[in-house]
DNA sequence: TACTTTCTACTAAAGTGTTCGTAGGTTGTA
DNA sequence: TACAACCTACGAACACTTTAGTAGAAAGTA
């Protein structure tokens, strides 16, 4: 009946990289955010930050089976630190997001850098600083002579 | 186990209140696509279109699956055409778009648009036109004053 | 030592997404 | 008319996600 599914964002390559790095879930962002943000962190400390911006809490052993699984995917690493396993992220955050907004990109402006960046600037109030920033970086990358500011 | 869950089926409602606009899946997405592109297809047209980049290719009745499903959760609109059945988008391109970049936004970057579109612009080469688009863009906001409170 | 707290591993169930297959109806054509 | 081609509705398998419960070990405390 159905078959193997398949969810692949990279082209599989395979050989020496060890990350095929797959979109993580929801929950699954939700901890690395956590594990990026604190650099380490038990189960404890991941569950209570996620229900800081969260309405229905989850419970402990909901936080830790993600775990478990995240661990299994090779997302987080873990120490034994006596009884108590310390998390931490085995994946960048850097090269995560990178990921993700690829995979938007494509996947919604058809890889349209400009129609993302139209509409990410449109979706929310930005303060100046931040236009100067991103000025500053399109100055970068910029091949053509500085116009008028 | 209850999920907190926005908006059911509501099968005879249909087409009822103001669309809450869930994150559409990615197989919704790409029929969405293609009828945002081409404004109203058939299922086979919409199948011929899909199979166009995609390695293994689906199975008519996949497609039509797909926009069954969809017709119930009101992202498409369907006309009984005599025997065959056309569909539109019943979501605004536009508006699907802001709603996945605002997700990703908020998801990703905890809502700093700056480090979205800077990840955006690193993500992949930019045309200088683009880059001159985009600094318009931002001009524009940098000289609209934030209006009253 | 006995009780309580806390932790991990294992199990499980409901939900969601993806993918087709089969049955049965309609339509055009030899 | 009979058959092939095409279409829709429905059902089903299966993977993946989310969420939590139970059991049992370890550690702290009265």
């Amino acid at each position: 009946m159905a078959k193997k599914a398949a969810n692949k964002s990279t082209p599989a390559a395979s050989a020496a990289s060890p990350t095929p790095t797959p979109r993580p879930t929801d929950a699954e962002l939700a901890i690395l955010r956590v594990l990026w943000a604190k650099g380490a962190a038990t189960v404890r400390e991941i569950l209570d930050a996620i229900n800081e911006d969260r309405t229905p809490p989850l419970v402990y052993t909901t936080v830790l089976t993600f775990l478990q699984i995240m661990t299994d995917k090779g997302l987080v690493l873990r120490d034994s630190q006596g009884k108590t396993h310390v998390y931490r992220a085995a994946v960048a955050a850097e090269k995560t997001q990178r990921h993700l907004v690829k995979d938007v990109l494509e996947r919604v402006f058809s890889g349209s850098v400009s129609q993302l960046v139209m509409h990410a600037l449109g979706s929310r109030k930005i303060s100046a600083d931040e236009v100067r920033e991103i000025k500053a970086m399109l100055n970068e990358i910029d091949h053509t002579p500085p116009s008028s500011k």
